[in-house]
RNA sequence: GGGAAUGUAGCUCAGUGGGGGAGCGCUUGCCUUACAAGCAAGAGGUCGCAGGUUCAAUCCCUGCCAUUCCCA
C-alpha cells in the first residue's frame, strides 16, 4: 500500500470496475429493494442539496445490496419545462436572439442539444459521487416511453372526466409567458401602498374605495359593499361613475366584502383578481381585460401599452390631479411571484387544461392514513395531508415550447376535440383532415408524477414493472412534497392501483454555515465537484452522512469535509498497519483470547448491531458516527496499540493477526455504504472479490464476552498519563507503576499493555502503597500508583487525592440522598435502584481506599 | 391569520427521564518505526427564559422570547 491514499485515481478505477462487473444491476437475491432517483432538472449542474440526496440513496442502496436483496436504483433526469426553456432563452438572448427569431423547430432542436449536454454533466457528477445506480436503466422524462405514459394518462383522465378544459382565473407569469399552477407561486410580504379613491355616484354622493392595485380600475365593472354595512345601505342598486374612464358601473351588495378592510367598499375587477372573478360570475358582471400577456395595459387611451408599474404611477397622478385620490397609506401585504423567474404573477382569465383533484385525492389520503405510505420523519405526513385535504384543481397546461405537447387535436371544420394517445390524421367525429394539435405543453410535474412506474416500462407490463413496483423508498427534500411526492401517490394509485413507494424519507435542506439558503446570487453555494476534487468523494459522503440527522436543516461549513479527509487517512494508515503485520495470514478461529481481543470483538458485535439498526430506521447520522467512533476510537486508539504488545508475543501472535484482519474486514464492510471508494480500495489489498457485492457483516454470537474490567483499564491508562502531564514528565521519561492488586484477567499481558501505553519501565503488583507514589487510578478493589523518586511532590499528591475524594464524596452524597428517599426506592424502576445501590457500594469502597491512602501519606 | 421546526462549548452540530458529548478552533507536551491529515493532556456550557408534571427534567407538558420554514 502506498504512503497516502489518492482518492482521484481510486475513485475513477473503482467506479468503472463496479459498473463493468454488473454490480449496479439487480441480481436475484433474497427479496428485492428498489428506489427511483428524484430526477434532477437539466437546467444546471448539481449542487450540495443534490449531493446529500444522492449520497443518502446510495447508502441505502449499497446497504440493501450487501444485505443480499435484488437491488435496483434507477437513475434519470427531468426535462424541467419552464426552467430549461428559460435557460435556453437566456442563452439565445446573449446572442441577441429570441426564441421567435429561431422558430419553434429550431428552438426545440437547440433545447435537445442543451438536454444532451446537461444530462451528460449531471450523470458524470452522480458517478463522481459514487452512486451505485443502474445506468442501463437511465430515463429522461421526455423519452419515448415516458411520453407514451404521459399521453396514456392524459387520455385516460380525460375520458373519465378528470381532465377538463375551461376558462378560469389562473396565475400568469408575464415574463415566462405561461400559466402556472398554485404550487408554483411563492408569496412574499411586500411594503406596498393602499390607495383610497373616490367614485362619484350618478344618483348623487360618492363612495371611497381602497385598493392596492389602482391600475386595474380600468377594468372595474362594479363597486361592492357588504349588505350589513349601514354606511353604504343607501347606495346599493345605484351607479358609480368610474373615474378617468367614465364607465357607469353598478353598486352591488355581497357578503364577501370585508367591512373592516379599507373603507368597506370594494372596486370589482372580475378579469384581474381571483376574488373579484368569483363576485363577477355571481353577479353576472362584465369581464373587461385591461392587461395583455406581457402585463402591459391594453386599453384605448393614454395608458395603452404602459407596463403595470408605469400605469399605476400615471393613473395615481391623474386621480390626484382630478381630485379623486383621497389618501395613500402604507400597506404590507403578500404578493405572488413566479418560482422560476420571480416576476410578480398576474391573475388572468384564461382557457386552460386542469386535472380535477378532489376525487383523485381520496385514495391518496387513505393510503397515508392507513400507513401504506409512511413519512420519515413522521411529521411530514401532516404537511402532506393538510395539502391533500384542501387540494385545488391542478392547472396542467403551459404556454411553452419545451415539454410534452398536449395530446388534443382541434377540428377546424366541426370544432370537435380529438383526444388520443396516438397522433390522429383526421377528426374522430367528422373525419376532416383539417385538424391541429393544441399548441401548449403539459406541466413538467405531470410527467414527473408518473416517474415511479413510467421509468419501469409502463404502460407496458414489463418484467421490471412487475418486479420493482411499488418501490421501497423515496428519498427527497420537503420542498417538493406537494409538487411531486403527493402527485406520485395520486397517479400511482390511479394507474397502478398501488402506492408508488412504501416509505418516504424527507431529508434536510443544505444551507450555508449561517443558515442561509445556498444561492447563486449570494455566492454562498458549495460546489460538490470542487469538494470532491479537494477532499475526495468519500470525505464528502461521510461528512454529509454524519450531518444527516432527521428533522433539521444542515448548516454546512466547508471545514467539515477536512475532518473526514483526515478520517480517510486514518483508515488508510490503520489498514497499512494491518497489512504490515497480518496480511495473508490464513487462520482458523482463535482459541485463548486476551482481554483486548475479547473487548474489541464484543465491540464489533455491538457496532454491527447499532449500524444495522440505525440504517434500517433512517438514522444515517447515527450509523455513520458509530462506524467512525468504532474505527478510530476503539480500533485505532486502543486495539491496534494493544496489538503491538501481542504481536511481539509468539503465543499471542497468531490470534492477534486473526483479530486485526477480522476487525478490519468488518470495518470495511460497515464503512462501505458511507465511503465506498476507499473501503473497496483497501479491501482489494486484503480480500477476494468485490466489496460492493460482499455480505453485510453479521453478529457472531461466539464473539460476545463478559466485562473484563476493561473500562477500569482505560481509566488506569488515562490516570497514569494524567500524572505524567500534571508533573510535566516528558513522554520519554520511563516511569514505574505499582498496583495493589491486578484486577484484570490473568490470561492477558496487562502489565505489558500498561507499560506500552504509558511508557513505563516496570509495572508491578505490591500489596502495599509505595512511599513515593502518585495516585493514578482507584476503584473499589485496587489502587494504581506512579512511583516517583526525586520527582515526588508531596503537596501535589495531597491535592490530587483530595480532588478525587471530593469528587467521589459528592457522587456518593448524591446517590445516598437519592437512595434515602423512600419515594425513589418505591417508585423508580428496580433496575435504576439496583444500579444506584451498586454504584454507592463501589464508591464507598473506593472512598475508603482513598482515605486510607491519604492517611498513610500523611504519616 | 393557521401550522411546523429549531435554540446545548468560540464555530458546526450529536444526544438522553436518573453521572452533559463529538469534530473543528484554542492552550500545553510529543516526529512513541500505521498515521504530524498524527498521538497525549487540558481549558471552555445556569443544555433560550418562566412555570408545571414527576421520587427525579437539558429531555415530557404549558406559556413566553428568539431564529427559520410551510400554508392562507
Amino acid at each position: 500500500m502506498d504512503k497516502f491514499y489518492s482518492p482521484y485515481e481510486s475513485e475513477k478505477k473503482w467506479y468503472k470496475k463496479w459498473e463493468e462487473s454488473g454490480a449496479f444491476k439487480p441480481r436475484p437475491g433474497d427479496g428485492k429493494f428498489s428506489i427511483v432517483i428524484p430526477p434532477p432538472n437539466i437546467t444546471n449542474v448539481l449542487h450540495m442539496g443534490h449531493a446529500l440526496n444522492i449520497v443518502l440513496q446510495d447508502i441505502v442502496t449499497r446497504y440493501q445490496r450487501m444485505k443480499g436483496k435484488e437491488t435496483l436504483w434507477l437513475p434519470g433526469e427531468d426535462h424541467a419545462g419552464i426552467a430549461t426553456q428559460n435557460m435556453v432563452v437566456k442563452q439565445l438572448s446573449s446572442e441577441g436572439k429570441t426564441k421567435e427569431d429561431v422558430g419553434y423547430d429550431e428552438f426545440v432542436r437547440i433545447t435537445w442539444e442543451w438536454a444532451r449536454e446537461y444530462r451528460q454533466k449531471i450523470r458524470s457528477q452522480i458517478e463522481a459521487m459514487g452512486a451505485s445506480c443502474d445506468w442501463s436503466r437511465e430515463r429522461f422524462t421526455l423519452d419515448e416511453g415516458l411520453s407514451r405514459a404521459v399521453r396514456r394518462v392524459f387520455v385516460s383522465l380525460y375520458k373519465k372526466g378528470l381532465v377538463y378544459k375551461g376558462k378560469y382565473m389562473v396565475n400568469w407569469c408575464p415574463s415566462c409567458g405561461t400559466v402556472l399552477s398554485n404550487e408554483e407561486i411563492e408569496f412574499e410580504d411586500e411594503n406596498s401602498k393602499l390607495y383610497y379613491i373616490k367614485y362619484l355616484i350618478q344618483e348623487g354622493g360618492s363612495v371611497v374605495i381602497a385598493t392596492t392595485r389602482p391600475e386595474t380600475m380600468l377594468g372595474d365593472t362594479a363597486v361592492a359593499v357588504n349588505p350589513k354595512d349601514e354606511r353604504y345601505k343607501d347606495f346599493i342598486g345605484k351607479h358609480a361613475i368610474l373615474p378617468l374612464v367614465g364607465r357607469i358601473i353598478p353598486v352591488i351588495e355581497d357578503d364577501y366584502v370585508d367591512m373592516s378592510f379599507g373603507t368597506g367598499a370594494l372596486k370589482v375587477t372580475p378579469a384581474h383578481d381571483p376574488n373579484d372573478f368569483e363576485i363577477g360570475k355571481k353577479h353576472n358582471l362584465e369581464f373587461i381585460e385591461v392587461l395583455d400577456d406581457s402585463a402591459h395595459i391594453k386599453f384605448d387611451g393614454r395608458y395603452n401599452g404602459m407596463t403595470r408599474e408605469e400605469a399605476r404611477k400615471e393613473i395615481v397622478k391623474d386621480l390626484e390631479i382630478n381630485g379623486y385620490l383621497v389618501k395613500i397609506e402604507n400597506y404590507n401585504h403578500s404578493v405572488g411571484h413566479c418560482y422560476r423567474c420571480h416576476t410578480v404573477v398576474e391573475p388572468k382569465l384564461s382557457d386552460q387544461w386542469f386535472v380535477s383533484m378532489k376525487k383523485l385525492a381520496d385514495p391518496a389520503i387513505r393510503a397515508v392514513n392507513e400507513g401504506k405510505v409512511k413519512f420519515h420523519p413522521e411529521r411530514w405526513e401532516k404537511v402532506y395531508l393538510n395539502w391533500m385535504e384542501d387540494v385545488h384543481d391542478w392547472c396542467i397546461s403551459r404556454q411553452l415550447w419545451w415539454g410534452h405537447r398536449i395530446p388534443v387535436w382541434y377540428c377546424d371544420d366541426c370544432g370537435h376535440l380529438t383526444v388520443s394517445e396516438t397522433t390522429p390524421d383526421r377528426c374522430e367525429k367528422c373525419g376532416s383532415t383539417h385538424i391541429h394539435q393544441d399548441k401548449d405543453v403539459l406541466d413538467t410535474w405531470f410527467s414527473s408524477a408518473l416517474w415511479p412506474f413510467s421509468t419501469l416500462g409502463w404502460p407496458e407490463r414489463t418484467e421490471d414493472l412487475e418486479k420493482f413496483y411499488p418501490t421501497n423508498l423515496l428519498v427527497t427534500g420537503f420542498d417538493i412534497i406537494f409538487f411531486w411526492v403527493a402527485r406520485m401517490i395520486v397517479m400511482g394509485l390511479e394507474f397502478m392501483n398501488d402506492v408508488p413507494f412504501h416509505d418516504v424519507y424527507i431529508h434536510q435542506l443544505v444551507r450555508d454555515k449561517f443558515g442561509r439558503k445556498m444561492s447563486k446570487s449570494l455566492g454562498n453555494g458549495i460546489d460538490p465537484n470542487e469538494i470532491i476534487s479537494k477532499y475526495g468523494a468519500d470525505s464528502m459522503r461521510m461528512a454529509l452522512a454524519m450531518l444527516a440527522a432527521q428533522g433539521r436543516d444542515i448548516n454546512l461549513d466547508e471545514r467539515v469535509f477536512e475532518s473526514y479527509m483526515h478520517f480517510s487517512n486514518k483508515i488508510w494508515n490503520a489498514s497499512k498497519f494491518v497489512e504490515m503485520n497480518a496480511k495473508g495470514t490464513k487462520l482458523s478461529r482463535p482459541q485463548g483470547l486476551t482481554m483486548a481481543d475479547r473487548w474489541i470483538l464484543s465491540r464489533s458485535n455491538e457496532v454491527i448491531r447499532k449500524v444495522t439498526d440505525s440504517i434500517d430506521s433512517y438514522d444515517y447520522n447515527i450509523a455513520a458516527r458509530e462506524t467512525y467512533d468504532f474505527f478510530w476510537g476503539d480500533f485505532c486508539d486502543w486495539y491496534i496499540e494493544l496489538s503491538k504488545v501481542q504481536l511481539e508475543d509468539p503465543k499471542l501472535n497468531q490470534n492477534t493477526k486473526y483479530i486485526l484482519l477480522y476487525v478490519l474486514n468488518v470495518s470495511l464492510r460497515l464503512l462501505h455504504p458511507f465511503m465506498p471508494f476507499i473501503s473497496e480500495e483497501i479491501w482489494s489489498n486484503f480480500f477476494d472479490g468485490l466489496l460492493i457485492t460482499s455480505k453485510w457483516p453479521e453478529i457472531d454470537e461466539e464473539f460476545y464476552f463478559g466485562d473484563d474490567n476493561f473500562s477500569f483499564f482505560m481509566e488506569t491508562v488515562r490516570g497514569i498519563r494524567n500524572v505524567r502531564s500534571d508533573l510535566d514528565l516528558p513522554p520519554s521519561t520511563k516511569i514505574k507503576i505499582v498496583m495493589t492488586k491486578n484486577v484484570w484477567p490473568k490470561d492477558s499481558p496487562v502489565e505489558k499493555y500498561i507499560s506500552k501505553l504509558t511508557n513505563a519501565s516496570d509495572v508491578d503488583v505490591f500489596r502495599i502503597r509505595p512511599k513515593k507514589g502518585m495516585t493514578a487510578a482507584v476503584n473499589s478493589e485496587a489502587e494504581v500508583f506512579v512511583v516517583m523518586d526525586e520527582h515526588f511532590d508531596f503537596n501535589s499528591e495531597i491535592a490530587r487525592l483530595n480532588a478525587k475524594i471530593v469528587k467521589a464524596t459528592e457522587e456518593f452524597r448524591k446517590l445516598n440522598a437519592r437512595l434515602s428517599n423512600e419515594e425513589f426506592v418505591k417508585k423508580a424502576s428496580e433496575e435504576v435502584v439496583q444500579k444506584a445501590r451498586e454504584e454507592r457500594a463501589e464508591l464507598e469502597k473506593t472512598l475508603r481506599r482513598l482515605d486510607s491512602t491519604l492517611r498513610k501519606l500523611k504519616e
